[in-house]
DNA sequence: CCCGACAGGTTGTTTTACCAAGTTTGAGAG
DNA sequence: CTCTCAAACTTGGTAAAACAACCTGTCGGG
């Protein structure tokens, strides 16, 4: 149990006011909670605070490609897959401009990360080139081209690689591939950008942690 | 841009202070956003609103098992899978409560839910029995037995099907399934009970949205 | 012995007042 | 015409005070 609201403002010198708004702070972030009529106690979340949210869209878009080793495999436009073009809100069979890395770990091939990206989104970046981004993808569209990332739509999706990805991946053919989907919108929902993530399964999982509602 | 404080607390005949702890809320919740000197201005975000945030691992523990309907495959003591034994900090090759489930969606096969405790926690409740749980888990495990749910540590794999599960779920055998394993913590980060997922990746995909941070 | 009223604690919420800091605008000096 | 600067707006934050709602123990009376 915490001291009570009269200790805690007479302690520090500062108005009652004062001390409510920085409990409610605590209570917000899950810290503390507090019963009228009894007081507030501790509730104690280190733990939340040890295990860090890792979403993984988010991450490819915020960290610079120069951070990972890797080697762009593809960047140029393409036709889009019908799952892009859904989450893109664009026609089906229409163009995007698409870049698409080969990331390596340790030597080895790890994931492929690719972005799609609405041609005009595209124009007068530095995505076009064939160069590792020094700045995040975030950070650089949100400069260049004025928009502002709100929020994500996550689908994750399992499936058979292709041949072809088995190759580039260098992994058993018999491993199916973990296919994460990030839809970048604004805050009005219109769509910006996808990202798709291709892990192989023998070699990754995605881990999460989140509060209990 | 919104009406300025003044106007505000004049027009609807209240405090300003009271004002501005609604505008607080508003912008804690994303809807708007304040700067000083200028004013406060409508970010927009009925996008996220939209989309609900849809954690695999919370659902199978608020909602009754009587609300999906399904059929009780195993129930009782069993020893715990590595996985799960880690995710518990139990010991390897120790015992723990099994309970697992198949749910139907339309009549067919869809998923299977298992739900693992610790046996001291697993006493004096209504898990151990036949019977669907008219009550969600969680309600029922925190009004018997004490216990607080905090938050949860989400792993996502894939995996090829055994042979049992392929007979189980009515599944082609060569396609993937996705497991989700859930890890439910107290707030001081002490396992409680771990809920794995199987979803077969050609009926099956994880949706879930998440602003930017 | 039991039970209800009451007093004194707690948090929840609002009001009025004042000052600080950032932005914009326009009047006046040059 | 141009520049400077002050005034008037905005949000950010604190202080002191009051009342409401809730919890818990104590002190009675039945």
């Amino acid at each position: 149990m915490l001291l009570s609201e009269h200790q805690l403002f007479q302690e520090f010198g500062v108005s009652r006011l004062t001390v409510v708004a920085a409990l409610r702070v605590l209570r917000e972030q899950g810290w503390i909670e507090s019963q009228q009529g009894k007081g507030r106690f501790v509730r104690g979340r280190p733990a939340m605070a040890s295990v860090e949210s890792n979403r993984t869209g988010q991450a490819y878009l915020t960290s610079p490609e120069t951070d990972s080793p890797g080697e762009l495999v593809e960047a140029g436009a393409m036709a889009l897959p019908n799952r892009v073009a859904a989450l893109l809100d664009a026609q089906l069979k229409s163009k995007a401009f698409l870049r698409r890395r080969l990331v390596t770990r340790e030597g080895e091939p790890s994931e492929l990360v690719s972005l799609w990206l609405p041609l005009e989104l595209s124009e007068g970046t530095d995505l076009t080139s064939g160069e590792a981004l020094p700045q995040g993808i975030r950070q650089h569209l949100q400069s260049r081209k004025g928009v502002r990332f709100d929020h994500i739509v996550e689908q994750i999706t399992a499936r058979m690689p292709t041949a072809q990805e088995v190759k580039q991946l260098g992994m058993p053919k018999n491993v199916p591939l973990l296919a994460v989907f990030g839809a970048v919108r604004d805050a009005s929902s219109r769509p910006l950008v996808v990202v798709e993530v291709l892990l192989p399964a023998d070699r990754h999982e995605l881990e999460d942690a989140y509060p209990v509602a």
